[in-house]
DNA sequence: GCTTACATGTAAAATGTTACATGATTGG
DNA sequence: CCAATCATGTAACATTTTACATGTAAGC
């Protein structure tokens, strides 16, 4: 079994309501490292969620802007996002690219290989300054779990850098033998 | 754009030819914490390769035992693989269920919360002895990417039990003021 | 004048999981 | 005798991505 989409999205309506772009948002912001769904799959999971009762839709009339659809969540919405948490944890699923390109890095040069190495460092790097400068910013308002949340993202793409850089080491002594 | 499981197979054929039964095998030792695809998703991948005459099908009688469909990998095969080597990397894909949970952990009770946390990582100290033991095992038989894959593996499972059993302490201070 | 942000949604296609179906042999 | 390993495959269902469709307003 794989984590669904509805019950992230339950647990955002949990503590406010707000509206399918507002969670793609959120997602792109705070869930960067751990989920990601895209609209094709938010605005289907909203109305599937409608449908069962577990959340209501508010239609908020703006000037200037689309009109929103606010959604809010009822009481057997709470009670299914309830029941999620109290269900067993999944192992996490995870769909690495350069991963599967480093088992096969025989076949491809190894200028190739280099590439593929510098530039997921590099991006690491990036990822992490961003994912901290952020972490300094909100921690005021994030919970403590909220916290070991995005230091779980700082430490896994540090973490992958870092070995990344060790492998880098190997392969040049391995072609200087 | 998501890591697509034929490359993947074309990626095990590249090097020798298997059986789709082998390859969920090779999943399960060493694609474990990068990859994964179940049967059902293995064989109707194998046939629609088959379909456009990306490998061969031989079927290898076999006494005692259910007989084999090896698949070997054909130049168009070769050539689909080695575009994908070119293509550019992708970004890793995780759908994390507990990260998600400590996002919404201020809805559940500090033992859930506790739980969850201590669970993983007793989780994660045995996938990384299991790592360490296989990568002593065979390293002599890999080659350098793919000892850097393992370790890769190894250092994900253990910088995220690092992070959370320091986050078992910043939810112990918390808790005490 | 172009892009980005705001905002929602659908349809087609791909992709995947789970459960089912089958059936022999080996090891405890 | 029961579970596991060997071995393949399908069907139903779930899920998701991508592309399309629409339209305003603000900022550069």
């Amino acid at each position: 079994m794989q984590l669904q989409a509805k019950y992230v999205v339950l647990g955002l309506l949990y503590k406010r309501s707000m509206s399918g772009y507002d969670m793609k948002k959120q997602f792109e912001k705070y869930f960067t490292y751990f989920f990601d769904a895209s609209y094709g799959s938010v605005y289907p999971t909203l109305t599937k969620l409608e449908q069962d009762n577990c959340i209501v839709k508010h239609t908020i009339i703006q000037e200037d802007k689309p009109n929103k659809h606010e959604y809010e969540i009822t009481s057997t919405g709470r009670e299914l996002f309830e029941e999620y948490l109290n269900s067993p944890v999944l192992d996490d699923s995870i769909r690495a690219d350069l991963c599967v390109r480093l088992f096969f890095g025989e076949f491809a040069s190894k200028e190739t290989v280099l590439k593929w190495m510098n530039e997921r460092i590099k991006k690491n790097e990036t990822i992490v300054a961003e994912l901290q400068e952020e972490y300094e910013r909100i921690k005021s308002e994030m919970s403590v779990t909220q916290e070991i949340t995005i230091q779980i993202g700082i430490d896994y793409h540090r973490a992958q850098a870092d070995t990344l850089r060790k492998g880098l080491k190997l392969l040049d002594q391995d072609s200087s033998t």
